[in-house]
DNA sequence: GAGGCTATGTCAGAATATTGACATGGCACA
DNA sequence: TGTGCCATGTCAATATTCTGACATAGCCTC
């Protein structure tokens, strides 16, 4: 059982360092993206539709990690300020594609610039070798939890 | 140059990883920790307590990876319902000192076994040096990032 | 001792995200 | 056909966190 009083050691704890890491990450890119007027979520979603044009609110909410509700006031903000453009009516289902206008591809343009500059910072102390190694186990991480949480939601 | 309309390949890119990583963990330690009427900042201002005891609100703050404010509220909260105590009167500079009550000790027992069973299944596709070298990746990402933000602070 | 600097605690307002709920459109299946 | 199920978009209310601002206490330097 566990010991009260003693808990978990939160200097070595790679959950403690994965949530230090991803803190720094997001401040580091908030102070960059800033200046251009954009947050974290705000980029990703940007950049996922560049990737990916067409996605829907919910596909996006997923690949930014919030919901689909908070990306939703997120692009009505964003096509309110002209970055973006949604089908006023949905071809298949519910779903309205939204894709970047030639505006949101120049704003997105600089935020990648800035938002690499600090991945690199972030990279600069790990060989290639080392960032393939840590990719690689954050996906086991993230393959972990998602298999833990459905085994026991399926219990 | 960036490339417009190329920008980053979220799927390898380890920062959308870290990202990705860190809200996997979030959200399964939210689970776990819900039916305890806790959340993660909770437990991680309870779990420093443990391991620190009379750290101040801000201490507490940077160590939760929250503003002082927001640990503000938190600490209220808990010590409205019990479960920390803090000096009433600062016995240096303006610190008031917040310790755990034997009440906050038993929530943290049951929350620390909770997390810790999250944590064994996020690892669990990880060797034992391959979790030793996890955590010195993200540690040397976390100093990397003050780094740069020292740096880049300072011009 | 005076002045500058930093850190802490706190208040107020705003931004951001979440939970809960509902209607609707497709899909599988009997 | 129609019934159950899931996903989407959306509205409303709530919760959480942040930014900005202020006063105060300690520290350092002169």
């Amino acid at each position: 059982m566990a010991q009260v009083g003693e808990g978990v050691d939160l200097e070595t704890s790679v959950g403690y360092l994965l949530k230090e890491a991803s803190s720094a990450l997001r401040t580091a890119m908030e102070d960059v993206l800033r200046p251009l007027g954009m947050n974290v979520t705000r980029y990703s979603c940007l950049e996922l539709l560049a990737q990916r044009p067409g996605l829907s609110s919910s596909e996006l909410a997923r690949g930014a990690f919030v919901t689909r509700q908070s990306m939703n006031v997120l692009l009505q903000a964003l096509e309110r300020e002209g970055y973006v453009t949604r089908a006023e009516t949905a071809t298949v289902g519910k779903v309205l594609p939204t894709r970047l206008t030639p505006r949101g591809r120049r704003l997105l343009a600089k935020a990648t610039v800035a938002v690499r500059s600090v991945e690199v910072t972030m990279l600069s102390g790990l060989s290639e070798p080392q960032r393939s190694a840590a990719a690689r186990m954050l996906r086991s991480m993230v393959d972990a939890l998602h298999e833990g949480a459905t085994t026991a939601g399926a219990q």
